[in-house]
DNA sequence: AAACAGGTGCTAA
DNA sequence: TTAGCACCTGTT
């Protein structure tokens, strides 16, 4: 057998891993603009996807496997940054499986629409240290998830490290999600988590978040927090109406209207980011994580999301210690 | 071994 | 309004 999807552990709803089948398709994709998968895919904006060999081109050398909602898909590219994206997926699996279905969920999920070439651009020519951190980013795409996979998501985030929130969504996914293909499931809806109990979502490890994960599964399944009105919202209303859910403060508010909104104005600040900022722009002087949103998105206006994903990929990964 | 991890809720000034 | 602390659990 080749290449495997995610693991499966043992749950209270045990399910077995379907067979992968040999009936792989498989499409090129051009998007409009360049693309890295691995700056893109890697910078922590999404918890699904793994490096993972293409099925049937081994020789590609950037590859990786996951999930887009209910679409399991293999991607990769030629070289580091390209405009086209190789994507192979089992048909037999999903009901939508058509190329032209494929191509669509794949080009709205990495945002095709972006004008990447402008946006670097801009970044690169606004001073300090942009440049060098677009340099190392470029191709890096700020992807257009599902608003509800990404509000769980970074629910589950607080005070954890990546690859431990890669692996409760990957069990959850397991346990309660829907059949996507290859091996893998779909991240589960609001009303299959809130027909958990508790303490059968703790088993994903997630923690003392449980409760907070439980909170936003009610709260979107009644109603009460309206994810498509959120849509709608000028910014700092739908961050209020997010933050009706036990666990969404203003970081994790912003993530969710950055990543599943594509309010690309919005300029979320964790402690690198707030780091990033006082280091590199301020002098170094001490400053909260309200004044630094400030300065983002008064700095960088309708591309403070780029800047603050080249921003985190940059420090994280090459910035001088 | 002990500290830390992409924050947030709660309580006390 | 704001500062300080606890919080599950895997990883370093």
């Amino acid at each position: 057998m080749g290449a495997r999807g995610p693991r499966i552990r043992s749950c209270g709803n045990q399910r077995s891993v379907g067979e992968i089948s040999l009936d792989i398709r498989e499409t090129v994709i051009r998007l409009s603009g360049p693309v890295s998968l691995k700056a893109t895919l890697e910078c922590g904006q999404a918890f699904r996807w793994k490096p993972a060999a293409f099925p049937g081109r081994p020789a590609l050398p950037v590859a990786y496997r996951g999930v887009i909602g209910e679409l399991a898909l293999a991607v990769g590219q030629t070289s580091p940054v390209t405009s086209e994206i190789y994507v192979a997926w089992d048909p037999s699996s999903v009901s939508l499986s058509g190329p032209s279905y494929v191509s669509q969920v794949v080009r709205r999920y990495f945002s095709d629409e972006d004008d990447i070439k402008t946006i670097e651009g801009v970044l690169s020519r606004s001073g300090g240290v942009m440049a060098e951190a677009v340099a190392y980013g470029r191709g890096l795409r700020i992807l257009t998830q599902d608003p509800w996979e990404c509000l769980a998501s970074y629910v589950l985030s607080l005070n954890k490290n990546i690859p431990a929130i890669s692996k409760t969504v990957e069990y959850l996914a397991g346990c309660f999600g829907e059949p996507a293909g290859m091996g893998a499931f779909g991240f589960p809806s609001p009303g299959a988590i809130a027909s958990q109990d508790v303490s059968s979502l703790r088993q994903s490890r997630c923690g003392f978040r449980d409760k907070y994960l439980y909170d936003a599964a009610v709260k979107v399944l009644s109603g009460d927090v309206d994810l498509e009105l959120v849509r709608s919202m000028p910014v700092e209303e739908a961050r209020q109406e997010l933050m009706k859910i036990k666990g969404v403060g203003p970081k994790v508010a912003d993530c969710v209207l950055l990543f599943g909104y594509h309010r690309l104005d919005v300029f979320p600040v964790d402690v690198w980011i707030a780091r990033a900022v006082s280091r590199y722009f301020m002098g170094g002087k001490k400053l909260g994580p309200r004044e630094a949103r400030e300065f983002g998105e008064r700095r960088f206006g309708a591309f403070a999301g780029y800047a603050q994903e080249h921003l985190f990929y940059w420090i994280r990964n090459a910035a001088p210690r």
